[in-house]
Parts: structure tokens; sequence; C-alpha cells
DNA sequence: CGTTTTTGACCCGCGC
DNA sequence: GCGCGGGTCAAAAACG
């Protein structure tokens, strides 16, 4: 890898994302990660702060979301990046984390949230496409080729996403949903693969992507695209007292 | 046996 | 137009 590679993920701009450095006492959610549980009441008042379990049921937006994780950090911000502004977020903010260092218990989160409207569309944009065309004689998934005369739809858009950032030896993080992993992909310039993950309760269509920090691989970061339309599974097993 | 993970192939958007 | 990289699908394998 050469250092040119390495600029470009410089401490500031890695994934595009805000990048803050956070506790594992930080992340006010629910994890049965013995690697983080046993700082999380450390580092916060559980009567005041909101989970983003609770965010991500779409109970709130982003912006309060956000605002929940910054409650103990005075630089935690909110990005709305479009798809475009998505990639660019790393050129934007890199003036902002260069001068405003997170406190040590500071949270991060990333949000995009022009999308709030239209989420369910955007992402069965593609889903959509291809039963209608392969319903009939065409179950074979090799033809899936065959799809590519399906009529032109609109850009594809992409749901409101949030990223956090949060030091944990462990991948992937409890937040009390239940996940499936649905894919795995190398990232460019990073030894760490990017896990996909989707909801597993019917038609939630919230998705997650999980992947580790190369620049400190200490660092997981969970991007969450979408919200919850039902109930934290956590929450009905008796987890709510902690929420 | 039902659910989840793995993994290679495919699709799509974007930059050159 | 082409190649690349990100994202998704789905069959097979693994797991509980």
């Amino acid at each position: 890898m050469s250092e040119e590679d390495k600029n470009l993920y410089n401490h500031h701009g890695s994934f595009g994302y805000h990048r803050q450095e956070i506790n594992q006492s930080s992340f006010p959610f629910i994890n049965d990660n013995p690697s983080i549980q046993t700082k999380n009441q450390q580092g916060f008042d559980p009567t005041s702060y909101m989970s983003f379990t609770d965010c991500l049921h779409g109970s709130m937006d982003y912006n309060a979301l956000s605002t929940a994780f910054g409650m103990s950090c005075s630089s935690s911000e909110v990005i709305s990046p479009t798809d475009e502004n998505w990639k660019n977020v790393g050129v934007e903010k890199s003036s902002a984390t260069g001068e405003n260092l997170p406190t040590p218990n500071s949270s991060v989160s990333c949000s995009s949230n022009e999308l709030g409207t239209g989420e369910e569309e955007s992402v069965k944009s593609k889903k959509e496409k291809q039963p209608q065309l392969c319903e009939d004689g065409a179950k074979d998934q090799k033809s899936k080729k065959a799809i590519s005369n399906k009529p032109k739809k609109e850009k594809r858009q992409r749901e409101p996403r949030v990223a956090f950032l949060t030091k944990s030896e462990i991948d992937h993080l409890e937040d009390g949903y239940r996940w499936r992993k649905y894919g795995q992909k190398a990232v460019k310039n990073s030894p760490y693969p990017r896990s996909y993950y989707r909801c597993t309760s019917p038609k939630c269509i919230v998705k997650k992507r999980v992947e580790r920090s190369f620049q400190d691989p200490s660092t997981v970061i969970t991007t969450y695209e979408g919200k919850h339309n039902h109930h934290c599974p956590a929450n009905l097993r008796g987890f709510s007292s902690l929420i």
C-alpha cells in the first residue's frame, strides 16, 4: 500500500465519516459484549440518555439522535449528506475534526437524513424490479443477466444513514435488534472486511454495515440505514428497564 | 430442521 | 465505453 493511499484515509478522512474517538462507555445502548459492557455504566446517566435503539425506531430523527449522543460530547455533529455529499463529508468535516477535538467520552454519529421520506421505495427499488421480470420461468437465478433490460428507474435513492464509531474488540455490537448478515466485502485500502446486515424483523428495511477502521483497529464503524418499524426485540425481552 | 453465515457472482453507479 | 468499487443476491455450508 502506498503512502498515497494512506493519505487518502488519513485520520480526518477515514471512510468519509466524521471521525471522533469514542470510549467504550459512550455507546449508550444495550449490549452484552463482555469487552465493552463493563464500562458502559460509568460514562452516562441511564436516566438521561436516549438509546440509539430508540432512535432507530423512528421515534425521532437522526438529528435528535446525534443530539442524544452529543450530550456528553461537545463536538458531536450531524452531517446531512446526500449520496454525493456522503462521499465528500470527509472533506467537509476534516476542518471540524481538526478543531473540535472530542472529549474522551465523545461518541459520534453522522446522519444523512435528507431522504427521510420515500424510504421504502429507495430500498426496494432494486428488489422490486427483479421479481417482476423473472417471476415467470426465470426461477433460475442465473437468469439475473436477463434482468438487465428492465425499465430504467430513477436514480437509486438511499436511506438516511447514521454512522457510529465505537471502540470495541467486537465487530458486531449488540444493539437490541436481531440482524442477519447478507454480505461481506473487502474494503479497499483496508485489511478489514465490511459486513452487511439486515434486520431480521419482517418488513423492517433497516440495514447496517459494520467495518473496522484500519487506522485504528480498535474502532468499529457501524452505519445504520433506515429506521426500524417495530419495537426493539430486546425491549420485549425485558431489557426495557435499561432504557 | 429452521436459521444464520459464508461466499462467489452479479448489478449498478461513477470516474476516467 | 470500460473498469473499478460498493452493494446485494442466493445457494451451500454451518450451526444450534
